[in-house]
DNA sequence: GTGGTCTAGACCACT
DNA sequence: GTGGTCTAGACCACG
């Protein structure tokens, strides 16, 4: 379900936050819908529970979950999020990734076809649209 | 000349390998041009000469300047810069950037719009010469 | 274990690097193994924590390990390993060992035993397991 | 005549050294033929004297030139020098850079075929045999 | 416990 | 002057 990369540089807690925001952003987890209990994903994802609670921890202290003392972890309304800002690091990030692509090289009819390429692998992954 | 943020998370020798391959991408440093010695930079900057040395090593690694002992660091020409390789990885974190863009809800044509924008900034660079 | 000559003009770390090579291309080290840590590795060669460092650093950057934070470095295995640049630039270092033993008075067929000898080596590892 | 790599990290000067053992064990230079003087050589190479007469020095010092102060520098005959230890040096590092390519992957015929290329560029440089 | 970053300051070889 | 190596010791985040 989740796909981590235990390797990579990023911190774990830091890509399930990552994970976390898209999916609460793109309302695959809907308003006030409640998470998985730490212990739960914990057992699930084969991870320490300090790990999980660490994620949880941050994605509340960002506005992406409020918890509730006693019952669990709830979705936070994504109208009440700031999603702006977030589009708009990435598009920064892209710039500067195409920029180093095209140094390097590529040509932008070869940049267009990855859009269309990442276009079908996400579109392919949702029920039609 | 270079804002470096001390706090942030990333390695400060890390911000400086960005900035150094934007200075390089954009053409704002030429072909062959020598960079600030190790510890003049040390010195402008207020940070330790190991900590820019690292940076150097970093960029020399990715194939963006060499070094040479005795003499100075220099920017590599862009035609010998090891293309190959490292287009490849360019497009596998392009198509994911991109997906990932996508799914956060940007339109396929901003981001071709975003090419554009990427190109001019590097194509700019050339015009000069 | 590792014999290490420091007051060779070869730095310590790189002569690090290569005993780790060889290590992992005879197999010694096997796919996902664990190395020693940093601090274990200083504290058992009476070297600075940092030149192990360096080792490790240099070494992930060849792709012969790949390090986790707060888990420790381990053998990339070989099938990971970024084959088709390193094994170009390996021919063309080989052309030139070659031409000048040859220049030197060595006989092709000695070269020739020579490749047997190192396929030995290096296929030796493998029947183990 | 001599190709030196400006970019190297291998000192010129022992650059230098390298290029004229060779020459020398290979009698391209003659027993008792005198060396270009540094002045010259290094107007040639476009280096700096000091480098050329380090070099040399250094060429004296492992035996295979002798100076004749007022006169010059001349090749001392290669029978009074020891060849066998670079040829020795030269298998291993030779035995050492086969076995990593065969731990890439390179299959066998391929490096005989790669002998015979540097065979063919050694032979050509010379006037038949 | 792990890897990683940074500083301070020393020393080396090369040009 | 240059890049490069090394040590000593401190600090951080991660699990």
């Amino acid at each position: 379900m989740f796909q981590l990369d235990i390797r990579s540089r990023v911190p774990i807690y830091e890509q399930l936050v990552e994970k976390f925001k898209d999916l609460i952003i793109n309302e695959v987890l809907k308003a006030d819908e409640q998470l998985p209990s730490v212990r739960q994903m914990a057992k699930d994802l084969t991870i320490n529970p300090n790990t999980i609670q660490k994620a949880y921890r941050e994605l509340e202290h960002q506005g992406y979950i409020y918890s509730v003392p006693g019952k669990g972890s709830f979705v936070t309304p994504p109208s009440e999020i700031n999603k702006g800002e977030k589009v708009k690091k990435m598009k920064q990030e892209l710039i500067k990734l195409i920029s180093e692509a095209i140094f390097l090289g590529v040509q932008k009819e070869e940049i267009v076809s990855l859009i269309e390429e990442a276009e079908r692998s996400v579109k392919g992954g949702e029920q039609v649209d």
